[in-house]
DNA sequence: AACAAAACCGACCGAACATTCGGTTGGGTA
DNA sequence: TACCCAACCGAATGTTCGGTCGGTTTTGTT
């Protein structure tokens, strides 16, 4: 791996876990082995370099959800959804790292003034969103959702299971055995019958 | 009001909306008009001033919540969790600092060292689960909730309603006009009949 | 008035920080 | 061979940080 890949991952890992702040660049240089200055040779300075990671993070976050999406065209709608909120469950876990940075407030802060930044936090959640929606769509018209408002109920859907996500990576409580309850609440959440 | 209290009022302000690593002592020392040595002198150091403005965050949310159930004493279950939930929401936007700090990342990390800090979340979020919970176990009495499990449903519940809160803070979609929708989820979720 | 304790002050300290800079190396090319 | 440039190095820099300390002022009690 090159010095530049090998930074590149140690600060995603570094910045999920201590946050922009609390991840020093001399830190990052003795976790890669790369001098500081073989740092600042490949990014500009701190915030270019966690705009890059945040890049690979959205990339490699669509990237899956699309190839995901590939595999569910003749579902029904709503098993579209449960597919999905499964699949973003599964994922919070194998990708851990890129879930928690976008936890953290810092890059929600940073889109305040970087343009760059809020493009990237958006195409992500326009991408959830959108897919979320996608479902709840077809399920309105082959019969297996009822619900009044489509994209709505898909930010009210997303906002529950990514809020089950950080209940438990906060680990206040042991979340590990609420996703059983979390996907009989989609679909009561979505469907008319019981 | 005293030096001490303009400090803790002024650490709050800080601490939510540039986190613990982003708030500086001396930041705090201008804009309270209090000397450093002042500062140190009420706080040990900067980790126990966060600590005592935790705690004041959990004392006024308890009490809030407290006086809150008061009212609530001959309500129908669903009555009392829409109750809650709509108050929860308000809250939210009415101690805005003291809601934006529960939702860094720092208390929970902090939390893993330091038992104190562990027992104010514990609390604080014990509370909310317990009061989410109690209109449940109501509600299944009186015929108006049906659900399976009363407390991982009063967890999802919480982690919807969260996350809404959520969405509206990191302002990267307008959630303002979500509530409705929240509500219909929350009467979906826990309601038999249509 | 006398005195002790608490509140308050701000210059000062060493450590940690992001960033810079002058210099070395090694693979590719003319 | 001579040259170039990107990759790489690490000591040095100036700044900012949390925290200390010796001292002064305010407050409350006798």
């Amino acid at each position: 791996m090159s010095k530049r890949n090998a930074i590149l991952a140690a600060a995603t890992s570094l910045f999920s876990r201590n946050g922009f702040r609390g991840t020093s660049m001399a830190e990052l240089s003795t976790i890669t082995g790369a001098a500081t200055g073989t740092i600042f040779h490949h990014f500009k300075n701190k915030e270019d370099l966690f705009l890059r990671v945040l890049k690979d993070v959205k990339d490699s976050i669509l990237d899956q959800f699309d190839r995901h999406q590939q595999n569910c065209r003749n579902q029904k709608g709503i098993e579209m959804v449960e597919g999905v909120v499964t699949f973003y469950l599964q994922l919070a876990g194998t990708m851990e790292d890129q879930f928690l940075i976008l936890h953290r407030h810092y890059p929600y802060q940073m889109a305040e003034t970087s343009p760059v930044c809020r493009n990237h936090l958006e195409s992500i959640y326009t991408c959830l969103l959108d897919i979320f929606e996608e479902g709840i769509q077809k399920g309105l018209q082959d019969g297996s959702i009822v619900v009044d408002a489509p994209r709505k109920t898909a930010m009210v859907l997303f906002a529950m299971v990514d809020g089950i996500v950080r209940l438990n990576t906060y680990r206040v409580y042991d979340a590990g055995t609420l996703y059983d309850s979390l996907m009989v609440a989609c679909r009561r959440l979505l469907t008319e019958s019981r």
